[in-house]
RNA sequence: GGGUGAUUAGCUCAGUUGGUUUAGAGCACUACCUUGACAGGGUAGGGGUCACUGGUUCGAAUCCAGUAUUACCCACCA
């Protein structure tokens, strides 16, 4: 059967991928070999593939099918990950549009709503990387919110709480009045924003002094609990200790002093409202200050803001301006641009909430993820500069508050009997009421627990990630943790090492004594042509799986890994795609070109195809050399490029040109064998970057395969002659000369040339090579003075010529001699005088002085030649 | 404001711990080729004072200091 000449990538894609699931070749099972583990960053399991996904699974499934066929146990476990604000949020907009305010049902039906919706919309990002032909093994997929994986995070609360590492506190949080929640730090963004600054009067208590203070927020006023001004600040030094009146509500608060007053800033007097700012907060603590909050759960006032209760904040600014202008209270008001913070989910602008949550206490047990990152490289990081980002924020560590006010997601395992510090930690109701019944003696029923609403943020059961997969929380000895933990590589951006990263790695030796994984590979952020973010609302992302439909998968990850060295961003654009797919164009032309060889038993095999195949042979083992070396270094780009040249280069341009059989003849049959198996190995070095065509190809090729490359073995290294490469690089040059020649001669690429050798510098080897694809006659010794004119080639030591005839354009031949001849002798001088620098030759080592020296022999050499050249020409 | 990187050809980047020519690759570009696998191809070619200024060294794209530009991270100024 005749291969087809288009290569339909959206029928084999599909063939293949069901063939390798049929066979369960991404299967993994403890066995005795040795274990390569990835685990996927689990996508937001409502989401969509995008570019940011295609980089980083592509760059996970070239290891993870390396690996496998290097022999070893490949794991790679997909997942995906309850996302608990996004998705909640996403639930909530939904239930806003079939007209129900998540309020108004019950935490149960709340939560039916979001299952419905995690099923309906969920999971098909999997499909996705299916489609990209990720080997991962399907029968371990996993979700978050899974029974298994859910009890898992309460048991790792459990075991920090009993060990005293989780606690409740106050503390300044961020509060998103929309969604009504808490929001980390990291979802909070600050953004310029023009506003005001008013300028406030403040009375003090019998005296006819006043303070006027500056302020961003008037209407936080009745909040305040002291007046502050720097210690030396003269201005207000006979203030300190007096009491200054509150406007509008007339309450007495302490004039205080503390450094932390900016006295350039403003007037140099700063209002204390330690409940609703951070930095007023930690001066309150520090001063022993009341806390009044004035905000409700929607951050409208409260009955602290008197006559403006249950109004919203921002009216109450505006509001209370003609309120304090009127009692003369306001004696300024200027534009002002400052950063505010606004929630990254709901855009509504943060307002600091002081409130009781749960923290992990983070100290203590970051220390192994100091020692065994920074310290010793257990864990290594590619590249290595984000281990200065990774120490920066260990070295800053604050507790994490691991309690968010949604329902979606992993109910905090604390069960209240009375007031709020009497709860008991228990995975369920049942657990928790037999222990306050046997262990507490509470004699309690079953309606006596009443559960935290809250649940713990999304990242406290990411951070469990590679040890859940394997039920390792649970289950610390079973078979699978053991075998597959720790994981080989994690591939991630760098812009969740610290969400994800860092606390993966504390949590690895906090629960297991051990690393999650040895290497992090960190990708960069794919951007557009201009440097611009892939987003949403710039509409610069392109739609993936279109990509994947009009290029073909391999074609796409070919695409994304030509120029993405780790770390670095990767400016994607579609043209990147265009260049994968010609390369796949170019294997399989390559693939009907060879299919198109006959073999004829009768023929010997000619001298020119032994010298090919010696050549690629050791060609591709050098190759393979550097491949190897940077895969083990992860320059995967690298890996690409060497093996894209190779193939398109020396496989395609310069091997199958030399043993393709002339026009209508045959090929004998050991050339061809051996062309098969140098063919196969190509296919293997670039089977991890395209799984598809390479298994194709693989099957079409003659002498039919009978097991999938997908579980073929990696080529193995072999002894390999540089001497040889370099000799046949000699050769190329050559052609390339020749070509060069007939170019400027105007002399068709076939018709027969002859070229002459002087006698004393016979050529090397490649003599057939030469003559086959040079199309060159015979190469005959000969003196140069046996002609009129001659072109010379001098390459290396080697000199060829090439007798011309009268009408030759001698001005231009001498021209382009003298120019080489100008850049010979300026090599020369600057190596010349090198050599005549005395601290040159005393302090330089031997090697490198012979070195230049014989860089003067080989260039005299050359510059003589030169000359002659042109005096016979002239 | 604090921190960490980056700056090499039109573009994207290598340059592996200072010495293989007077710096490389891919893409793009230019000229020529309707060549029997591939025009999604072939052949040949042009293009860089390695951001700038000093310093260390026999020797610097490579090490050090400063300047400029730029990216990211952290903190958020009443």
């Amino acid at each position: 059967m005749p291969i087809p000449s288009k290569y339909e990538h959206i029928e084999i894609e599909k063939k293949w991928y069901s063939y390798w699931m049929e066979n369960n070749l991404f299967k993994s099972i403890p066995n005795d070999k040795e274990p390569f583990t990835i685990v996927i960053p689990p996508p937001n399991v409502t989401g969509l593939l995008h570019m940011g996904h295609m980089l980083n699974n592509t760059i996970q499934d070239i290891l993870v099918r390396r690996a496998r066929m290097l022999g070893k146990n490949a794991c790679w476990v997909p997942g995906t990950d309850h996302a608990s604000i996004a998705t909640e949020a996403k639930v909530v907009e939904n239930l806003k549009e079939k007209g129900i305010n998540k309020l108004d049902i019950s935490r149960d039906e709340f939560l039916k709503y979001a299952w419905d919706w995690t099923e309906k919309y969920g999971g098909g990002i999997l499909e996705q990387l299916k489609m990209l032909g990720c080997s991962c093994d399907w029968d371990r997929t996993k979700f978050t919110l899974d029974d298994d994986m859910y009890e898992s995070v309460l048991i790792a609360f459990k075991i920090l709480h009993n060990k005293g590492l989780i606690y409740r506190g106050y503390r300044m949080i961020n509060w998103d009045p929309e969604a009504k929640t808490t929001v980390s730090d990291e979802e909070v963004n600050y953004v310029e924003e023009q506003s005001n600054l008013y300028y406030l009067k403040y009375k003090i208590v019998d005296s006819d002094q006043e303070m006027i203070i500056a302020t961003t927020r008037p209407e936080t006023i009745f909040g305040d609990t002291a007046v502050c001004v720097n210690p030396k600040d003269k201005r207000y030094k006979s203030m300190i200790g007096k009491q200054a009146i509150v406007p509008i509500c007339d309450r007495k608060v302490p004039v205080i002093a503390d450094p932390y007053v900016d006295v350039e800033f403003g007037t140099g007097c700063l209002k204390v409202t330690p409940a609703h700012d951070i930095n007023d907060y930690n001066l309150g603590k520090k001063h022993n200050l009341d806390t009044i909050d004035i905000f409700d759960t929607n951050a409208n006032l409260n009955q602290h803001g008197l006559h403006y209760e249950g109004k919203n904040r921002f009216v109450v600014r505006n509001e209370m301006e003609d309120e304090l202008i009127k009692n003369k209270l306001l004696i300024k008001k200027e534009n002002y641009v400052h950063n505010v913070g606004r929630s990254e989910r709901t855009n509504s602008v943060i307002e600091p909430k002081i409130s009781k949550q749960w923290f992990l206490k983070m100290d203590e047990i970051t220390k192994p993820a100091i020692i065994n990152v920074l310290e010793n490289e257990n864990i290594k990081f590619f590249p290595k500069k984000f281990k200065s980002t990774y120490k920066y924020w260990l070295e800053n560590i604050k507790d994490w508050n691991i309690s968010r006010q949604l329902s979606w997601g992993h109910q905090i395992p604390v069960f209240y009997y009375g007031n709020d510090d009497e709860y008991i930690v228990a995975t369920s109701k049942e657990e928790a009421l037999k222990k306050a019944n046997e262990d507490l003696k509470l004699n309690l029923k079953d309606s006596d627990l009443s559960q935290d609403q809250d649940v713990l943020d999304t990242w406290f059961s990411s951070w469990l990630w590679p040890i859940s997969v394997f039920d390792g929380i649970r289950n610390p000895d079973n078979e699978e943790i053991k075998y597959y933990y720790p994981t080989q590589d994690l591939v991630t951006g760098p812009d969740i090492i610290f969400f994800w990263v860092a606390r993966m790695i504390i949590s690895g030796y906090e629960f297991r004594d051990e690393k999650p994984f040895s290497n992090v590979y960190f990708t960069g952020i794919v951007r557009d042509k201009l440097r611009r973010k892939m987003s949403k609302q710039l509409g610069n992302s392109p739609d993936a799986i279109k990509l994947i439909e009009e290029y073909g998968a391999d074609s796409v990850r070919v695409g994304l890994m030509l120029s993405s060295a780790a770390g670095n961003d990767l400016l994607f654009d579609e043209s990147l795609c265009q260049q994968g797919k010609n390369f796949t164009n170019k294997i399989w032309n390559a693939l009907r070109l060879i299919d198109g060889w006959d073999t004829d038993l009768q023929i010997k095999q000619p001298k020119v195809n032994e010298l090919a195949i010696n050549w690629y042979r050791n060609k591709f083992n050098n190759t393979l050399e550097s491949i190897d070396s940077n895969f083990e270094s992860y320059r995967i780009s690298d890996v690409l490029m060497s093996s894209y040249k190779l193939i398109w280069d020396d496989f395609c341009s310069w091997f199958l040109e030399i043993l393709k059989p002339e026009y209508g003849k045959k090929i004998d049959q050991k050339s061809k064998s051996d062309l098969i198996e140098l063919f196969i190995k190509n296919l293997k070095i670039i089977h991890p970057f395209m799984p598809f065509l390479s298994e194709e190809i693989y099957h079409n090729i003659e002498g039919k395969v009978s097991k999938p490359i997908t579980i073929s073995s990696w080529p193995n290294k072999e002894e390999y002659d540089i001497q040889l490469i370099n000799n046949f690089e000699i050769t190329k040059e050559i052609i390339s000369q020749i070509r060069n020649y007939r170019k400027e001669k105007n002399i068709p690429f076939k018709t027969p040339i002859k070229l002459y050798c002087i006698p004393s510098n016979k050529p090397i080897g490649n003599i057939d090579v030469i003559k086959k694809i040079g199309f060159v006659e015979d190469i005959i010794e000969s003196e140069k003075a046996d002609f009129a004119l001659v072109k010379s080639f001098i390459i290396k030591n080697y000199e060829f010529f090439i007798p011309l005839d009268e009408g030759f354009d001698k001005d231009s031949e001498i021209k382009k001699l003298n120019k080489e001849l100008e850049y010979n002798i300026g090599f020369l001088k600057s190596v010349d005088s090198k050599l005549k620098n005395k601290n040159f030759i005393s302090n330089a080592p031997k090697e490198i002085i012979d070195k230049e020296k014989q860089k003067i022999i080989d260039t005299e050499q050359k510059i003589k030649s030169i000359k002659k050249s042109i005096s016979e020409l002239s």
